[in-house]
RNA sequence: GCAGCUGUAGCUCAGUUGGUUAGAGCGCCGGUCUGUGGAACCGGAGGUCGGUGGUUCGAGCCCACCCAGCUGUACCA
């Protein structure tokens, strides 16, 4: 009993984790209906799979030997199978299509949004819960298929208000495989020092060439200049295998590399830049030397969408969003499930990082308005309010009897203002005889009384109040929200 | 994982060379207040001072270890 007090649970969410508002849910849906719109328009076809797969089903045979299975949330089935949150929605897909194939027609084209979770160091705009919205094309080997992915990116991108804002960009690994070949990391052998390479390359952005030369070479200190702070292991490549990686990522790219990834990498990507050019979006996508993005399991063109433009945050830092999405042919992933090899390409949407990128840029989150409020002026007359409440509801407009203890009005005007109510309804014995009804706009209201500083002024002025038959509720109701641009 | 920084109320912080019962502002709940949302006044809840051990007559303060958070870095299939 005496330790009743300390023993009480504290309230708190694990980290990485974050509960969302009115205004974010509301943001969120109008652009995932933004993007719907786009893909259906492409002739994608909407999919929903469940958050749990088996583990196998997931990423055990992503050949990634460096960490198998970390990274996921995992659990045993009561057959002790394991079971795993799903961590993207391509793994997920590719399960979906290998387990339908004979029934699904092929070319495959689908699109899905939805939660994915990873068990990683959560950091400024990295969560472990996030949303992703993915479309892809199974069964299409053509670059056509990996040129359309991209326009549909960039259509998306200029659907939600980015034209201008971003780039897509786009490479292949096939160039990059080649240009490993020809500096000798070919071969099973060297698939380590490859996958370091491709990691020294992806930090180009936030490096630079000196950088990735040092990450490429012996290594690189944290602190370059002071060799203090933490320090990353190198590639261990000479100065000439480093002069062909760096020569690769300087526009133009690689020459003289003379073997058939290489070739075939390059031809692709000529084909796919020829593809856009000609559909007009040149502009919009591009290619890029320096994109690697998923190290592993990619086997042709990569893509991703990066945040061309940067803002502040509320402390004045300035903020970079960088990449919001990614992608690129896997062709490797729905075989695993099948003994013939299966293409597939495709996008994914970081929803919740784009969706921040966005509420920056609308300088401020728009409010979202509560409910009408009716307030309860009578305590015996509760039927009488909630009725009037019924009638607006039944009108399609949302609202609320006050369910609070009544007997203060200004504590009902206070709950109407939190909620961020448009207006309230007032009806006591005074308005009640005269069979009318006060509505106070409490946006306008809220304005009107900017100019009034002193408290029994404004409490006297009653601004932006106003009283109309009881018959007429709904309709002077409906004016208000009108005006203040309210469905 | 590695490195640096930081841990006192929900938030922002104060707390003397180690000294009694750890404070403030804001926020929250209630009241003044049964006819009006920005105010005022009054009251209240809320703390094992991140944890454990040590030094000391005495620790929020000093020491050791641990934990958590932040930032960077690595990883991100």
């Amino acid at each position: 009993m005496a330790k009743e007090k300390s023993s009480k649970l504290k309230a708190r969410l694990p980290r990485g984790l974050a509960d969302r508002g009115a205004g974010d849910l509301a943001a969120t849906r109008e652009m995932l209906e933004t993007i719907r719109q786009v893909y259906e328009r492409y002739g994608f076809e909407a999919l929903e799979t469940p958050f749990i797969e088996y583990t196998d089903a997931l990423g055990k045979f992503l050949p990634d030997q460096d960490r198998p299975n970390e990274g996921v949330f995992s659990f045993q089935d009561d057959d002790e199978q394991w079971l795993s949150l799903r961590y993207d929605l391509t793994a997920p897909l590719a399960r979906h299509v290998a387990e339908h194939f004979d029934a699904l027609p092929k070319p495959f084209r689908s699109y899905r949004a939805g939660w994915v979770f990873r068990n990683e160091k959560p950091g400024p705009g990295r969560f472990r819960q996030f949303m992703q919205f993915d479309a892809d094309t199974v069964g299409a080997p053509t670059v056509a298929a990996d040129a359309e992915i991209c326009m549909m990116m960039a259509d998306t991108l200029d659907a939600l208000g980015l034209a201008g804002k971003y780039v897509i960009k786009v490479n292949n690994r096939k160039v990059l495989d080649g240009v490993l070949e020809a500096i000798g990391l070919g071969g099973e052998a060297n698939a380590g020092r490859r996958l370091t390479v491709l990691r020294a390359i992806d930090k180009f952005d936030k490096v630079g060439a000196a950088g990735v030369r040092d990450l490429l070479g012996p290594g690189r200190w944290e602190n370059p200049e002071a060799k203090s702070g933490d320090f990353t292991k190198g590639a261990g490549l000479d100065e000439a295998q480093s002069d062909v990686v760096l020569s690769m990522l300087r526009p133009g790219g690689a020459t003289g590399i003379d073997n058939a990834a290489f070739a075939a990498g390059a031809g692709e990507l000529a084909e796919i830049g020829a593809l856009v050019e000609a559909a007009g979006y040149g502009e919009r996508v591009k290619i890029d030397p320096s994109v690697v993005r998923g190290l592993e399991y990619y086997t042709g063109p990569v893509f991703e969408a990066e945040l061309t433009f940067e803002v502040t945050d509320e402390k004045g830092r300035p903020v970079r969003f960088g990449s919001v999405g990614g992608g690129g042919r896997y062709d490797g992933l729905v075989g695993r499930f099948r003994s013939e090899p299966v293409p597939a390409t495709g996008f994914s949407i970081g929803v919740s990082r784009l969706a921040s990128a966005l509420g920056y840029l609308r300088d401020g989150a728009a409010t979202s308005f509560g409910p009408v409020v009716v307030l309860v002026m009578d305590r015996d007359r509760v039927a009488d309010y909630m009725k009037m409440t019924s009638r607006l509801r039944s009108a399609g407009i949302r609202a609320e009897m006050y369910l609070g203890n009544p007997k203060n009005i200004g504590n009902q005007m206070k709950y109407a203002d939190r909620r961020n109510s448009p207006c309230v309804v007032i009806q006591g014995s005074n308005e009640r005889e005269a069979g009318e009804v006060q509505i106070k706009d409490l946006i306008e209201g809220a304005r009107a009384a900017e100019a009034i500083t002193d408290n029994a002024a404004w409490r006297e002025a009653r601004p932006a109040q106003f009283s109309c038959p009881e018959t007429e509720l709904v309709d002077k109701v409906r004016e208000v929200l009108a005006r203040h641009g309210i469905g």
